[in-house]
DNA sequence: GTCTATAGGGCGATAGAC
DNA sequence: GTCTATCGCCCTATAGAC
């Protein structure tokens, strides 16, 4: 893990993110120390503060950079036309992107508490943004007839909520594959929202 | 707050837990020190260690506390004859047990990595005693024709997420009444074991 | 039963050498 | 770009007085 002295920046940079990112996932924010991350990237604490200026910080752009990932993957996805196309579409994209990247998951919806209040408010808004996305595909389909939508913010919540609840078994190599996942939740999204 | 010196020990004690179950489920079990529990209660810090050897027993009582009362009080529900009646107990229970007590709840699913593993492997059983009794509600309903369940287990882990999300947005005085919450959760629930 | 003082250690962040 | 040493602070847990 140790690297010997020298310029590293391209390195080293995205090296402290990723085990900050980890760490934070595993033992949370305020149980991992700026010594702890600098030993696991292999250089001393002071390195650290040359690629970012606090630990707070650091916390904020993992969270603020996944939650933009998040939404700009939606963006590039291809939804189709009908509003059972782009349920369909969301599931399978959520369900696709969150299983990839379990410690960017866990770190942004464990960690909002950690952050600082002005911090808080940008990723709730980003977060926000994407949940608006579901409730839009539940309203449009509930007016064109496709869906039956009793509430729709109540829905996309327990919608959601019930998404994200994947992070909380899945195991890779476990006994279910991501198709059949994807198939049994695309399957209990449609039941709740069948006419 | 403070308090004069002398003998409380019946008012200290719950005094403790309640402050440390606030604070914890507010601000996470790494980022609350004894000093502010100590502080918030109004006695020093010494006083603490008269009702819990260390902090790491404090957050595991409160956690085991709450599961087995949960457990209890599911033992204690008339749940009815029929799965349907069952399966709606289990979800007018959970909905009202939890949104009762959202600190607790708040608590039992994010600390669990601040357990020491000993005292996570308590937890976790309890936990999953709990998801085995909606999970027999599902087969034994289904085995008698009266749901349609895929997978059991994925739909316990789903509906339990889907349950457990109404504490992310839930307030007191909000939009929705507590009845109006189980009447469209019940109804979500109905719809995906529907045969 | 509670207080205060303290032991012993870890923390975030910075300064100055290389 | 990185290291090491260090500042000032806070932490958990305990000891001894009252």
């Amino acid at each position: 893990m140790a690297r010997k002295a020298g310029s590293h920046a391209d390195i080293t940079g995205p090296a402290i993110r990723e085990v900050a990112q980890r760490l934070f996932a595993h033992s949370g924010y305020a149980a991992v120390s700026m010594r702890q991350i600098a030993a696991e990237v292999g250089v001393g604490v002071g390195a650290l503060y040359l690629y970012t200026p606090d630990k707070q910080t650091l916390l904020f752009d993992l969270m603020r950079d996944h939650m933009s990932a998040l939404l700009d993957a939606w963006e590039a996805t291809d939804k189709g036309e009908t509003p059972e196309a782009q349920l369909q579409a969301f599931v399978s994209f959520h369900i696709d992107f969150h299983i990839d990247r379990p410690d960017a998951v866990f770190l942004a919806y464990m960690e909002l508490r950690n952050l600082t209040p002005e911090n808080f408010a940008v990723i709730e808004a980003l977060r926000r943004q994407y949940e608006d996305h579901l409730q839009d595909i539940l309203t449009l389909g509930q007016e064109a007839g496709a869906f039956h939508v009793e509430d729709a913010r109540v829905i996309t919540m327990a919608l959601i909520a019930m998404l994200a609840g994947i992070h909380v078994w899945y195991r890779d190599g476990g006994r279910l594959s991501r198709d059949r996942i994807q198939t049994l939740y695309l399957e209990l999204v449609r039941r709740t929202v069948s006419p």
